[in-house]
DNA sequence: CGCCTGTGGCTAACTACATTAGCTTGTGTC
DNA sequence: GACACAAGCTAATGTAGTTAGCCACAGGCG
C-alpha cells in the first residue's frame, strides 16, 4: 500500500483525544485535521462522515469503559467488585468526558453494527459483578438497570457539574455505593425466605 | 407598542414544543422561524442567538419539571412521596424529551443566570421528598444526589433507548423505587440506634 | 388628521463548516 | 524503471447561523 500515515483507527484515536480536551460538542473536522496535520478533506478518505467519525469514538469509549470495569473487578467478588468496578467507571469517564458523551449520543445503526457488542460488553460487566449477591433471577435485570441508572446519573451529573461544592462528590458517591451494595444484600439475605 | 407578534416567551415555546418533536439536536432556526411564519433573520429580534435559545428552553424545561414535581407530591409524604414525585419527573421526559435534553445541555452562564434558581426548584422539590425519609442530616445531601442520579439515569438511559425490550421498563422503575425506599427506611429506622 | 419615532420583519450578504469532485503525487509491486 | 492505486490537496458546493441595512406599520403628539 502507498504512503499510509493514518488510518480509520488512527483518525479516530485522535479524534476521542481532541473531544476529550475540547468536549464532544465542539468536534469539527478542521480542528481534527489540523492536529494530524492535515486539510480537512483528507479526512475522509479515512471516515465516510463526521457522524461516521462520531459513532467510532462511542464505539472505542464503550469498549474502554468495559475494559476498565473488567480490569478493576479482576479477582474481586461482591461488595468489593462492585465500589471497585464503579470506581472504575467514574475514573474512567472523569478522565475521557468527550469519549464518554460521544458513547451517550450514539445510537446503534443496524443489526451489525460494532456499537451493539461493545454495549453488551459493559452490560455483560455489570452483569458479572451484580452475580456475587446471588439475585433471584427475576430481579437481575431490574437490579442490573437500576446499577446502570445510578451509574450513569451519578457521572452524567458530576462531569456536568451538576453537584453544589459544599460537600464532597467522592464521599456521596461511596456512601451512594454502600447504599446499594446494602440494599443489595437485603434482598439476598430475604429471597430465601420470601421466595 | 409597534406591531408585536412574537416575544422572547412566545419564541421559547414554540422552540419548546419543536425540540420535543424532533430532538433537541435537530433544532435549526430556520426549521422554528418556519413554524411561526417567519423569516429566519427575524427570530434574532427576540433572541440574541441559537444558544441563547436552547438556554431559554432550559429554563423553561427545569421550571416545568420542579412544578411537575411538586404538583404530584402535593400532599403525600414518605415512600407516596418518592413514587409519585420519581413517575411525574419520568412522565414529563417522556413527554418534553427534548425541552429535558436542554435542560441537561445548559450551564449557567453566570452568576445570575435564571437557569440557577430553576435547577435549585427542582433540588428543593427532591429535598422536600426526601424529608419524610427523616435522615440524619450528615446523609441528607448523599441521599438528595443519588436520587438525582438514579432519576436522571433512569429516564436518560430509558428515552435514549439503552434498555433492551425483553422485560417492562415499568416494572424496573418501580421496582427500583422501591429499592431506594426500602434503604431511605432502613436508614430511618437504624439511625436512632448507630447515631 | 397627518407627522415622527421606534420596532418587527424582510432581503441580501457574510462566515463557518461539512462535504464532494477531480487532480496530483508518492509508494509498493512487477 | 513503469504502473497502479490510494493519500492528500485545491477548488467548489450547499447549508445553517448570523449580521447589516432597509422598509413599513403602529402609536403618540402636535
Amino acid at each position: 500500500m502507498p504512503r499510509s500515515r493514518l488510518t480509520p483507527e488512527s483518525v479516530t484515536e485522535a479524534a476521542a483525544a481532541l473531544v476529550d480536551e475540547i468536549g464532544f460538542d465542539h468536534l469539527s473536522m478542521g480542528l481534527l485535521a489540523e492536529r494530524l496535520g492535515v486539510k480537512t478533506p483528507s479526512l475522509y478518505k479515512h471516515v465516510a462522515s463526521q457522524a461516521d467519525l462520531a459513532h467510532r469514538i462511542a464505539v472505542l469509549a464503550m469498549t474502554e469503559v468495559s475494559d476498565a470495569i473488567r480490569d478493576a473487578t479482576q479477582g474481586r467478588a461482591g461488595s468489593d467488585a462492585l465500589a471497585a468496578g464503579a470506581q472504575a467507571m467514574r475514573i474512567y469517564v472523569q478522565e475521557h468526558l468527550g469519549r464518554y458523551a460521544a458513547g451517550n449520543a450514539a445510537r446503534p445503526a443496524g443489526p451489525d453494527d460494532p456499537l451493539i457488542p461493545a454495549v453488551d460488553r459493559v452490560l455483560a460487566s455489570w452483569a458479572a459483578m451484580l452475580r456475587g449477591y446471588e439475585l433471584d433471577s427475576s430481579q437481575e435485570i431490574h437490579a442490573l438497570r437500576m446499577l446502570r441508572s445510578v451509574l450513569h446519573g451519578f457521572v452524567t451529573l458530576e462531569v456536568a457539574d451538576g453537584f453544589q461544592i459544599d460537600t464532597s462528590v467522592d464521599d456521596s458517591f461511596t456512601w451512594m455505593i454502600n447504599f446499594i451494595d446494602h440494599g443489595m444484600q437485603a434482598l439476598t439475605a430475604t429471597r430465601p425466605a420470601l421466595a
